[in-house]
DNA sequence: TGCGGGTTTGACGCAACGTCAAAGTCAAGC
DNA sequence: GCTTGACTTTGACGTTGCGTCAAACCCGCA
């Protein structure tokens, strides 16, 4: 029989550990002193041990180590739970990978230009969302701008504040087309029939855009000159991380536009639905 | 401003997790209502918290964040963050790697033997050890039974019980030679220039056991039945977790031989050197 | 009979929140 | 104006597997 600390050496485990897997019931000492509450563990003991950590380094908790250690029927049980933990290992193994993309990915970014710019892409979800919209095609991106503009505005005069929830710029075509086709519309607290008609002969009618699993997601400021580097830094995150684009690409203006054109103090949450690359 | 449910709405993360922030100093409430404590956060916020979400995904701790929120020079100490935690990731992802194989093979022997044998490899470090043994070769089995019998025996006569140790076999040849080549002795505990004779005109010379930093092992019960087993058992753990031999096998008996001959109450660690197969 | 090193129980700490509980607040409908 | 139900506040405890410390006790050796 050895004191807890000897023990302790030859199985290369702290003492510490060794009374918590007492306190646990895992590994009871063969003799505990009555008088001085000693803990005594014989060699016999170490085969027990060594499961456990054998167990243990496989992945598996203490709680599920426990039943396992019984001499019954152990081994299918065993089977199963090893079956499962491989299962969640070789998940964790993917989001590391995937982590280790992200970090490399920021590295170079760094490296390329210079410094962080605060482009921080996040993956989320969004669910179906109802719509008041207008779908046009826009020669230029003046045209776009008054396009945005007159929806942004006659929309705010004409729904209701409790209705009307934000501006939404659907890309409706890829983004090397020659026209621009976008849907501008307000995004609704709730679904509505309304159609809202604007100045222009032009009208918003009612649909839905559906909910995406996961958005690769990026803020910026509104101004119009740094959209072009937050596209770029988005479509080149969805590349490096090895995602692709799987459906078309939204802006939402997450506050109100009000100030004069070419106002700066917008702020804009590009969305991109994305998928993992095939 | 929203309360903080909508903002944690927006941003995807919990009521909780913002109080958290807020509660580090991470995130601070754009405003907080001195009557009520309400937290009320801005959409201006959102970039902020976003920075915060895309460095945790990274696998930043909360801690580190915190000083890379600053605008003040965080570039380059973004990237010494970054370039540690990718050797960081990089590390864990061949540990989770080498957690897959070990849950792999382990399935499969159980697959194979039917049922687990209670064979539990633990990779452990030994240290340098002073021994006292003598080098032998021996034709056949029933030699080797008789000289570890005779060191075993003599030894315990021999040396001080103070000195004696655990009696150690180290095979000294390849598994695969005609003879069997071993090194029988005591393993001390501390170093001495003591030399031992034995019956037989053998004896006992002082020598040490180098330490080694990994060594794969495995306890059996002492019956020499098993034996194959168990070694077989060390040998497909190694190769099936891409190990490879390092070194000459070791076999330490725990306990003191004190039975007849063919006793089965004996408790021995065989211990082979590893190191990751090239 | 010291004394130095081991041992006991008990407690707190960690990381990043989830999950109550009790009490106070807000907004909408009557 | 009042009720009601949804929301928010602080505070506390739980999670996992021990590490680390403190105060008190114990062992074996000289």
């Amino acid at each position: 029989m050895f004191r807890i600390g000897e023990f302790a050496q030859i199985a290369q485990v702290s003492g510490r550990q060794l009374r918590f897997y007492d306190q646990l019931g895992l590994l009871r000492p063969g003799h505990i002193d009555a008088q001085t509450g000693y803990r005594y563990y014989s060699i016999r003991q170490l085969p027990r041990l060594n499961s456990i950590l054998a167990l243990k380094e496989l992945g598996l908790s203490l709680e599920q180590i426990g039943p396992l250690l019984k001499d019954d029927i152990s081994a299918a049980d065993l089977r199963a739970m090893l079956t499962l933990k491989r299962a969640e290992v070789e998940r964790s193994l993917r989001a590391e990978e995937a982590r280790l993309r992200h970090i490399e990915s920021r590295i170079a970014q760094i490296d390329r230009h210079g410094g962080t710019q605060g482009f921080d892409v996040i993956v989320k979800s969004v669910e179906p969302t109802p719509l008041l919209s207008l779908y046009c095609a826009c020669a230029d991106m003046d045209e776009v701008v008054r396009m945005v503009r007159l929806v942004a505005e006659d929309g705010a005069r004409q729904i209701r504040p409790a209705l009307r929830d934000k501006l939404i710029v659907v890309a409706r075509n890829d983004l090397d087309g020659e026209k621009l086709e976008l849907e501008i519309g307000y995004s609704l607290t709730r679904p509505s029939n309304a159609s809202v008609r604007l100045s222009g002969d032009y009208q918003l009618r009612a649909s839905e855009l559906p909910a995406v699993e996961a958005m690769a997601t990026l803020v910026r400021p509104g101004t119009n000159l740094e959209s072009h580097t937050a596209f770029g830094a988005v479509g080149t995150w969805i590349e490096s991380n090895h995602y692709e684009i799987a459906g078309p690409c939204r802006e939402v203006f997450l506050e109100p536009i009000t100030g004069p054109p070419g106002f700066e103090g917008a702020l804009v949450e590009i969305q991109f639905p994305i998928r993992p690359a095939a």
